[in-house]
DNA sequence: CGCCTGTTCTAGATCGATCTAGTTGACTGT
DNA sequence: ACAGTCAACTAGATCGATCTAGAACAGGCG
């Protein structure tokens, strides 16, 4: 077995604990103790150690750090990787869990793979606490869950004991939509749904009781819709053929994006004669060529909070349910009337 | 404490493989036996320990058994949430590394975080092999990673010797493409390449050499373009204002959305005063309302090789590159002339 | 019966870190 | 000068699994 003359271990091998205590001369103790910058180090031997780490390459293993130590300071995530604001949420999670010292691991659901699968894999990891984005599983399977591990539910209301959910205020992003529309002068506003996407009801009602407040109850007009492209283009269809509204409310983005689409091809031109708003800010309405008008579910803000909750339970507080208050973000498919 | 009068374990807390042996009257190390499958236990004992594992919920700790055993057992990806392709990729590698009996470690590149800060949590939780897709490290930067562990790049060609490749052939697939315009008759056909992205120059190159060899080399027309939707459409733009072509081939789907946009924008119907060609068969292009003729480059082929590669790899030292065929995936955005 | 072969099983070391319970030695106050 | 305090440091147990080396026991054969 090589050698290196210097520091005496093994060559080609990662360099342990043992190894970095050894070529410092002191004990594995010590030199962990300076390793995670816990107190109890004098600033002399703390310089020395860290400084030998360092010409070694030294990485901890966290595999053997997290199987003694209880605190794996790892989040894990379920997401969908077909979700672009879910990968949104995604990144703006790492920023936040990297300040709050966290680890971040991944686990992906859509497709063959499910929900269940996928935050198997996380506890088997030995995650602290699982942020799952849009969970799909059963109140009782989250219950379940929630027994074992602290659990936030993110974007949906989470309506089960022992989970916290990170949310924004639906009805208040409708609302500030509906009023900037006003504002435009706008008034045969529309609204295309979710269908039964999560949150589809508290948007729906949100711009009814919108609409009902401005006194334009009778310009309310719901269009069955859904998340997708395809569905907001259908939606757009039957309301062009029906009565084409001056401005539409489409529950997301991507919904959005097949009403613009649909526009697009029949002619009209956006915002001169329809005003389309979203639903996420999620990249998708950041491109150039989109700059859709839409309502910021502002993902920094809902990771910060997550990875707090998550914090917060961890070291055995309550939380319970977080309302964020979303922001709408005006771009350039909402004009005049 | 509390216990489990039936087990004899601390209630609340995971059973441990001690706790399994313990309630099946065995040693530890013939539950391991028993556990991982591996001979040397008697059927009788071997379905008895199982049934009380069963019984208690007894999930091995994954950390514990990294640690111990060289084989993890585990596949660490590095990816793009950004990208929907890369999406597609990594959907399939859960399938391909399930059935090869790998688990799935991902890490999110992108926005704050860095390529090597994704890799190097990646190597921290113990992979055996990394996949990278689409890295964009430097060469230097990815023979040392290649040092230290299995590194397979997919979809760019790596010309690091060390480092495995897997893609698909770009020229080829480009070829299909434009013969599959020229059977419908079109002769104009114009290229919008990707500008500085990957494998830009290879697909350019093919378009290039199809054509001449089609003897249409007075048709030839690379317009600069780029990955991104925004970008197909300043190339549509320039297209249509210079001499509309009958046919378009496109860099990517995203690049193909781009110029789909563009002509809905103007008034063209799509495929019967142009047809546009994308390339990577993404989620993107599969949506009802885009059914985008596209090459495919075939995710569930290339997850799978890239494991299959990955498992080669840390069984030995073999593989090299690996160059898959694409197919032409045709929908509804080509047309006769 | 004794020797050999092979299967089934176990004790104990081990992976790389953390953590507990000390030990050492310098410094303080009376 | 002596107990008491505190900072700096260490030995050894520990987490939950795997792995090595060898024990116990069966059956087959001369």
């Amino acid at each position: 077995m090589e050698r290196d003359p210097k520091t005496g271990t093994e060559a080609g091998r990662r360099p342990t604990l043992a190894d970095v205590a050894a070529a410092a001369g002191v004990s594995r103790a010590l030199a962990s103790i300076v390793m995670r910058g816990a107190s109890g180090a004098s600033p002399a031997t703390r310089e020395r150690v860290l400084e030998t780490a360092r010409q070694l390459g030294y990485r901890p293993d966290s595999r053997a750090r997290l199987l003694r130590s209880s605190r794996t300071r790892l989040l894990g995530i379920t997401f969908m990787v077909a979700e672009p604001f879910h990968g949104d949420i995604v990144e703006s999670i790492y920023a936040a869990a990297e300040d709050a010292g966290f680890e971040v691991l991944l686990s992906a659901v859509g497709g063959r793979r499910q929900e269940d699968r996928a935050v198997e894999t996380l506890l088997d990891a030995g995650v602290e606490a699982a942020l799952m984005i849009s969970p799909s599983s059963t109140p009782e399977a989250l219950a379940v869950l929630a027994r074992q591990v602290p659990v936030i539910s993110l974007l949906s209301a989470a309506a089960v004991p022992g989970v916290d959910a990170v949310r924004s205020d639906d009805a208040e992003g409708i609302r500030t939509a509906v009023e900037h529309l006003l504002s435009l002068g706008h008034r045969d506003i529309a609204h295309v749904d979710g269908g039964s996407a999560v949150a589809s009801a508290e948007r729906r009602a949100g711009y009814e009781e919108s609409m009902r407040r401005a006194g334009l109850a009778e310009y309310i007009r719901v269009v069955p819709g859904g998340p997708h492209e395809a569905e907001g283009i259908a939606a757009a269809g039957k309301l062009f053929a029906d009565r084409k509204p001056s401005a539409v409310l489409a529950f997301n983005d991507r919904c959005a994006l097949g009403i613009l689409e649909a526009s697009w091809r029949a002619g009209l031109k956006v915002p001169d004669d329809l005003s389309v708003v979203g639903y996420d800010d999620s990249q998708l309405a950041r491109l150039d060529h989109v700059r859709l008008t839409t309502v910021s579910q502002d993902a920094a803000g809902l990771a910060e909070a997550a990875v707090g909750c998550a914090a917060a339970r961890i070291r055995t507080e309550e939380p319970g349910e977080l309302v964020l208050q979303p922001r709408l973000v005006v771009r350039s498919t909402t004009g005049p009337a």
